[in-house]
DNA sequence: ATGTTGATGTGATATTGTATCTTCTGCGAG
DNA sequence: CTCGCAGAAGATACAATATCACATCAACAT
């Protein structure tokens, strides 16, 4: 429903998935890296990329829970979303203490978050000129960026 | 010791304060907002200042504790952070769950951190056309932006 | 069989943040 | 002066977020 048509715009192809071929994109990164794709990851993974904006680490356990029918603990949760954030399969919003499901996990970009206050919903835009300007500000005082965090609160274009 | 001599760079005039001159801009600027300036905001406010670097709510409560010779409730400085925040006296730090005052609580600013992931020495810069920068990329995607975080997580000049 | 390694389970604990109710304090009206 | 109000601060409890130490277990190699 996004997109029936876009002008090309993007300067290189993001392969933005969903669902299953998220799911698979991800299981590839990870074994790409030499990482195992769990059970438990997958479920991890599935839950994150179900809810569709922030989750806090007790909300997937939460989640992850009662998927399987069995208590599973937060701390395991946090351990797996450390690997797939050191693995690019997942971002941590920082003002939200939550994660997110990154869509194209094979990119590696500084993202730049728009977080609705309001409703929670949360979109992830690619502007390297802009994380770029952020980095070279940064510079300019002797100061070695390793990773700009830029999150955007507001209202989202549904809720006004 | 700072700025001796300082090429005119900025482009406007930031009244930067540091000790006492701070404390009393800090002062001006609650009571000029109708709120009081009590003994326990000032040493919540003088403990802020006096980390010169992020400070969490229970690091200040330690810290104003000590100082007191009494113990002072985490809860209660949380208060007057909140109203130092919304005063535009301190700012969060989203990023570390943390605050630093405002050097110029005058001025409003979308403003920047440089956070040494080593040190944790921050700095802190404005740089108005990257954060209309973002908040323009937002409301390109019809996001109505009100707070912009930027925090850039790396390492500080000192710590090479 | 035994040891090793990586993943996960379990329980405890630390840290960060809120909610609520009470008490204190400064100050103006009467 | 004292009564009562309103804002500030204290006290206590609790909720949410995050980490730690150690046990277990499966897969695999020796």
């Amino acid at each position: 429903m996004l997109a029936a048509y876009l002008p090309p715009v993007a300067r290189h192809d993001h392969h933005l998935h969903e669902g299953e071929s998220l799911r698979d994109a991800a299981r590839n990164r990870l074994t790409a890296r030499g990482e195992q794709w769990t059970d438990m990851r997958q479920a991890v993974f599935d839950a994150l990329a179900g809810f569709g904006k922030p989750a806090s680490a007790y909300d997937i356990a939460e989640q992850v829970s009662k998927a399987q029918g069995r208590r599973v603990a937060a701390n395991s949760v946090y351990r797996i979303l450390d690997l797939f954030v050191s693995s690019n399969l997942a971002m941590r919003v920082e003002s939200a203490n939550a994660y997110v499901a990154n869509q194209h996990p094979g990119c590696l970009h500084d993202c730049i978050f728009l977080i609705c206050d309001n409703c929670g919903q949360t979109t992830h835009i690619d502007d390297d000129s802009l994380s770029t300007g952020v980095r070279d500000a940064a510079a300019k005082t002797g100061f070695a960026a390793s990773r700009p965090v830029i999150e955007v609160r507001g209202k989202c274009g549904d809720c006004n």
